[in-house]
DNA sequence: TCCTAGAATGGACAATGTCTAAGTCAAGCA
DNA sequence: TGCTTGACTTAGACATTGTCCATTCTAGGA
């Protein structure tokens, strides 16, 4: 059963049969999809959802905070079901392939004070950007 | 004289009042701005200046390294002219202004090799996000 | 079973960006 | 200085991504 539409389960989410089906759609490691994507796989399962539904439902899983929004490239937002385990991602520049990763330490604490300008910071979003083995090598 | 218009006529670069314009616009510290806040500020200086010249010559700047294109909020592309002096960025999630910040450090050596999955990385981009001293205040 | 608040629908609309065909011009050269 | 030419600019159509709204439908409680 996926974790996320249990998750969902446990807050009292009022469960249709749309919802179902882009939870679903969005379970798992190394997901991230764009609203349209999760469109398509959404449509398979259930050939009458509609745009709006699943623009309506990624919103609202946001807002609970079970999904995170990742801008990676310039076009489409990203949608990471991935939400309980703080991470940054590694973004192949010619393919557009996506890593959850992990780094060390707190990125936050190489903002020195003088460098803060009043701001009070509540987060911090790493993109590594780079070439991945599949790439590299064609 | 625009330092930014300088650099560019150093290149080579065949100059005409739409790209004079353009960079004008773009320059100084701080500059961060959309494609179309770069179009209005251009049509107040060269009124019959067309959207898609603008697309271009940002374009063109971004590619000889000249101007970043920065994404901080998840609409419009931003241009940075400060292309020349590494920096990250520093975001207020309620009013979307902007600063241009220097952490210390290299976030790269933040990545372990076992996180990178074979990927060769080339670029590291980090935005910080919170609240600016206005905000907080209001 | 029936009601009702909340959810889904689909189609119009908005924002941002890209492309193309035709006209215009900067810059080198005679 | 006055051509020539290829690069630049233009207007507007088009594409993509996302939002909004009025209407219809339905999950879940009484």
């Amino acid at each position: 059963m996926s974790d996320l539409l249990e998750r969902l389960r446990g807050r009292g989410w009022r469960m249709t049969a749309q919802r179902r089906v882009v939870a679903e759609v969005l379970d798992g490691d190394h997901i991230h999809l764009t609203a349209d994507e999760v469109h398509a796989r959404a449509v398979a399962k259930l050939p009458e959802i509609s745009r709006a539904t699943v623009y309506n439902t990624l919103g609202e899983m946001v807002s609970l905070g079970e999904v995170i929004e990742v801008s990676t490239d310039r076009r489409a937002k990203r949608y990471d079901p991935n939400a309980h385990r703080p991470h940054q991602h590694l973004v192949c520049a010619r393919c557009g392939a996506i890593r959850d990763v992990h780094p060390v330490g707190n990125p936050l604490s190489d903002l020195p004070d003088s460098e803060r300008f009043g701001f009070t910071i509540s987060d911090v979003e790493v993109t590594y950007r780079g070439t991945c083995p599949n790439c590299a090598s064609a």
